[in-house]
DNA sequence: ATTCTTTTTGTAAACCTTTTCATTTGTTTT
DNA sequence: AAAACAAATGAAAAGGTTTACAAAAAGAAT
């Protein structure tokens, strides 16, 4: 069997030795024009590619970076991920995809996994921070950034929006149209990053306008389309009915949507839907869906340009990154008759 | 500062050969108990993770496997890559994320690095597979399973759907509606693979059933959301109109269906829509979008198992797979009146 | 007790690079 | 021509594993 041609064969072809190679291979000045020529000449006759494993073992770099997020079969997190992918590809690092499910082992098991192959860093993606995950970042020694996410005591970089007041803003735009009975599909109640921060700032919009915050106007939901369907089944057999729906998701918000579309109700004449993160999907239906917009991509590009800072020693001029969002008005929300 | 610990420091802490320790960690049997858990304890407490840049180095196994896509943020590649992650990561496989879009440079760029960084195989998906890339991927000799495409010559083993019979099962569905002038926007008419089959599938549909083949129906597009749009309103203006589209894509499909729907038609009442692919996208659009489905998530999976049985010198039972495909029925399409 | 097995452990080479340091070669200065 | 210096090259160690082979320890057979 042939084998991969190394270092030692191109040396022995441009006679001269492995030092040298290496030396042209690193682009360095010390070596002279003929002999450079030379040794390139052989590397291409062999069609050698230096092993970046043993290149690695030696400098402690593999250019490689580990990237965990819940599912990337999920709009958001596949425009985060691209974001960070171009990023990456860009400044000559490769990516290793990691779907945790947002499942605490699997998180662990990839951190483990990623940090024997010698990732040189880690974007992590998911519901919330623990302490746990911190305790375990802190021991791997890994430089990690958070995206769409962030720890409560600060001490991993991130980059995301202010989901607070992105939510408030929400909320005010849809009493700005007239409605006053708005009910709000959460993402889970236990959330911290996108679940109790957007919910908050349902509740401050409210409460701003000296309106009353109704339990029963609030469900909880997980994200995804399903329970935004489910949940706003539910809120169409309140009396009265709400005359607005904002959700924490696109997706609930479609799911909303097509919840109250298959009940032969009309949006926005009966009932007004938000939705949040601005994914694709919201200009593929009808009526095209009003949003709140979150940087997706950008929030992934970002979160890599932090992290090659930190590998390059470069300086970060900001730890934690909020990115603005923007409210999209499209077709889905219209003043309240 | 503290440098990771290796398989010497575990070693000098519990007093044996770095091979006893090699061998623990390996599950070798041929050691003592009693050694056996000395070293674990020394392992623990080290908290001592093998390298394995060092391991692939020796082994000329990496236990990481390159996929290259067009794009990430594309529904169709999101959920293939979700079903190949699934079953690496079942088999402690690692992958490397490569967005190619579509570029052949891009391609053999990626190849070039991820042959450097020594995978142990690779999962390629493209329009379409050029004798160049053949000699790429015989020059690098990387294990490769194509995915969502073949090669003409039928090289590499590859998982796909019968694409001609598959859009010529939706054309007769549509001619079993009763319609006749059905239009079709087809994927690049140069795309071997989802391009000239689906069309091929539809003009066999036509033919079957004696009916001519009309140029004036036949559209091409690049199987985005835009040119499904902007197809279908160049269909709207002819005259007479066609009664149903069947498009190469779920993205042009929906994006079909908008164009009648925003033009004030109804659909399937005046103009019956049919897709390809089963994204989805398909059932949270209002009408339903009726579609062939192609198993996008277990392509990936097969993908992946195919190849690890190569990697494991398991014997395939096939090398070129072809995976059913299935209509599935909405609410796109109705009987013509 | 001696020899022969069998089991367990250790030594050292190998995997493929990069890089320090030493050496050689070439150039400049005297 | 010799001395001093700079530039180009090479030898060898290091990085962290695995594994073939050698060696030691333990057990069985004589």
């Amino acid at each position: 069997m042939i084998t991969k041609p190394t270092i030692k064969d191109v040396a022995k072809l441009a006679e001269v030795s492995i030092a040298t190679v290496s030396r042209v291979l690193n682009g360095s000045p010390l070596v002279q024009e003929k002999t450079r020529q030379r040794v390139w000449k052989a590397i291409e006759k062999l069609n050698y590619k230096p092993n970046a494993l043993a290149r690695g073992l030696i400098n402690k770099k593999t250019q490689t970076v580990g990237m965990i997020i819940p599912d990337i079969s999920n709009a958001f997190s596949a425009e985060v991920v691209r974001g960070i992918e171009d990023i990456a590809n860009i400044h000559n690092y490769n990516v290793i995809l990691c779907n945790s499910d947002l499942d605490f082992q699997r998180e662990m098991k990839y951190v483990t996994t990623l940090q024997e192959k010698q990732i040189d860093g880690l974007i992590f993606l998911s519901e919330q921070v623990t302490d746990e995950h911190l305790d375990c970042f802190i021991e791997s020694r890994l430089p990690v950034v958070l995206v769409a996410t962030h720890d409560d005591k600060g001490l991993l970089p991130s980059v995301n929006i202010d989901n607070v007041m992105a939510a408030r803003v929400a909320t005010e735009y849809l009493l700005g149209l007239g409605h006053r009975r708005i009910a709000f599909i959460s993402g889970p109640f236990d959330d911290p990053i996108a679940g109790i921060t957007r919910l908050t700032g349902y509740k401050q919009g409210l409460q701003a306008k000296g309106l009353p915050v109704l339990e029963e106007l609030i469900l909880e939901g997980d994200f995804t389309y399903k329970t935004g369907y489910r949940n706003m089944r539910k809120l169409l057999q309140l009396q009265p009915r709400p005359t607005a729906v904002f959700a924490a998701s696109d997706e609930m918000a479609v799911g909303a949507m097509n919840a109250i579309l298959d009940n032969g109700l009309k949006v926005p004449a009966d009932i007004a839907v938000l939705g949040f993160d601005n994914i694709d999907l919201t200009t593929k239906v009808r009526p095209r869906l009003s949003t709140i917009a979150q940087p997706m991509y950008d929030m992934g590009a970002i979160a890599m340009q932090m992290l090659i800072k930190i590998l390059t020693d470069a300086p970060l001029e900001k730890r934690i990154v909020k990115l603005p969002f923007e409210l999209i008005i499209r077709e889905s929300c219209s003043v309240k008759k």
